[in-house]
DNA sequence: CTGTTAGCGCTTTCAC
DNA sequence: GTGAAAGCGCTAACAG
């Protein structure tokens, strides 16, 4: 069944039936109904393929992940490509997905199928190894947890900005008493949440010193043994914020190993709020990233480009804090 | 850039240029050559949609998981589906994602886009379910966590049979001199884990008893609890087998809560690997699932399907046993 | 081994 | 508002 027997079937001509199923103007409505009717009554539906041809557009859009395998990364991943999925279907797009961890760069055949790339990058990933990967030929939606781009672009960007969730976590702290909250995290080189902490917490009031931050791996071996650590101190910290939730998992071991009770004896955030944080026992307070909104608004941003918006747009996410069990008042003199 | 561009350049015709590009016979080798050197240097790269259009090929499959957003799938899906569009990468075909949780059926312009599925299903998915999500008009691979279908059917499944990597974690224990083994895990009709449990442990020569079984959640601290109980037995038990890594953690910390060490008091073996359970302190001995040996397998299945394998074929995954710190000699007279 | 040609199924001018 | 017809770029059948 092709639209020419279709056409037939109506009596009417191609170009008609193509106008009336495509919603074109200039079609009578009463013609428009009988084409649908009888398009529906023998279950046509128009070869996408030919479309294609015919129009140069796909309706398919990929998303990338090149650092994908990374601890990390993959929690993300599978809920945002849930929601930039479900966002793409809501506007007749399909989601092509290449997880490949490593591979950095498109052919012009992989960018020939697609209308549009949606790109979850490291921190760290440079505006070349973005452009090998659009080839400058599609447009592309480029998500990163890192502050807003150095450079201008032909991609746009969604950046993912949680250090107003962690000033709102350490005001919560400190609403609750806690004069001294240590840092667990990894020490990686990229880390604006490790950065900013010294100031936000001044900012909250509180003093600063060195010997709060433990910078660790991103196990949860790591989370334990730095949070020992700042446990161990003569005048210990009474709330730990941690990088990962992972890192804070650790935490709460290393709480419960030294006899501490959480939240207690001892508070503890996470940051990033994956699956496993709710399921903690206490469940964690933590900074949540909203990946639902993360990878719906990146979306929004690709196909708004691919049909029509005429420049690439920079938008941050903001987290939010989630309050669960971990965290409690300061019990501590 | 064409194909009639191409062959105009090469003063030949595009007939003998398709030919030499789809590495068809009976074409000169001088030829070819020529040809894909040309192509090479003009960047020409065929159009994959006129492709498409005249072979009914799309060289394109879909990956549905209909349940995924439980914490479970979540955890399976995004590793098989990496190992799935690398296979399905290495044969020419691209990977569609649908995610969208409880979307039970597939229009018919759904499957006219692909050329075959592999479905991520529950173990409880009805021959009805698959169908409605085939069509009956694609090939299709059904991986599941369940026995081999119980129906006739006209799609290949690969399912995962975790029973012999039981039994060797039971050997293992055994081994270790552990004679009562006690059972932590989710209270899901459809386990075959824990139903089988009793044989095996009787299997391996020891004495089993309900009240070795803890039927819980699926949560840490379900685990905790579950843990908890076994372990204020009178005659407790030294080891413990979590029907998910999961719940292994939350036994980890309950062994900690009462003070039990792991593995010198207590010997802990966790069910499907995730990547957490290699974090874990001590990491999380462990059934191992072979996901990346999962969506490669069922990816061959589905194309060699595709590609003219005239029956669909059942096939059955093993897990192995990975030995990490949380499982030792038993200390206990 | 190569050239010619008829489509694949649709959209989109251009007339009317 | 509708019809006729020209392609979109490619493959495959048929001749040679």
């Amino acid at each position: 069944m092709n639209i020419v027997e279709l056409a037939k079937e109506l009596n009417i001509s191609t170009g008609t039936v193509s106008r009336a199923l495509n919603d074109r103007a200039e079609v009578s409505p009463d013609t428009r109904r009988r084409v649908l009717e009888k398009a529906r009554e023998l279950g046509f539906t128009p070869n996408p393929n030919a479309r294609r041809l015919v129009t140069g557009r796909n309706h398919l859009i990929r998303l990338e992940c090149p650092d994908s395998g990374s601890l990390l990364a993959d929690y993300f991943l599978i809920q945002t490509a849930r929601s930039v999925e479900e966002a793409a279907a809501n506007r007749g797009y399909e989601l092509l997905l290449r997880l490949r961890a490593g591979r950095r760069n498109s052919t012009k055949a992989d960018l020939d199928v697609v209308d549009g790339l949606v790109l979850i990058v490291s921190p760290t990933a440079t505006a070349q190894e973005i452009e090998s990967l659009t080839g400058n030929r599609v447009p592309a939606t480029v998500i990163c947890g890192a502050e807003p781009p150095p450079y201008e672009g032909a991609v746009s960007y969604v950046c993912v900005d949680t250090l107003p969730a962690v000033r709102e976590a350490i005001e919560l702290l400190v609403g609750q008493g806690h004069r001294r909250i240590g840092y667990v995290g990894s020490g990686l080189p990229d880390c604006r949440v490790r950065g900013a902490f010294p100031r936000l917490i001044r900012e909250a009031g509180l003093e600063w010193e060195e010997e709060l931050a433990a910078d660790t791996g991103v196990a949860i071996a790591d989370g334990h043994r730095g949070a020992r650590r700042l446990l161990n101190l003569p005048d210990r910290p009474t709330a730990l914020l941690a990088r990962t939730d992972v890192l804070a998992l650790g935490a709460l071991q290393a709480a419960r190993d030294l006899g501490l009770s959480v939240p207690g004896d001892l508070s503890v955030v996470g940051h990033d709020d994956i699956e496993m944080a709710a399921l903690a026992a206490p469940a964690l307070t933590t900074v949540a990233i909203d990946m639902e909104r993360l990878g719906s608004v990146a979306t929004a941003a690709l196909l708004d480009r691919i049909e029509g918006a005429d420049s690439p747009v920079v938008q941050t996410i903001h987290a939010h804090l989630v309050v669960r069990q971990s965290t409690g008042p300061c019990r501590v003199a």
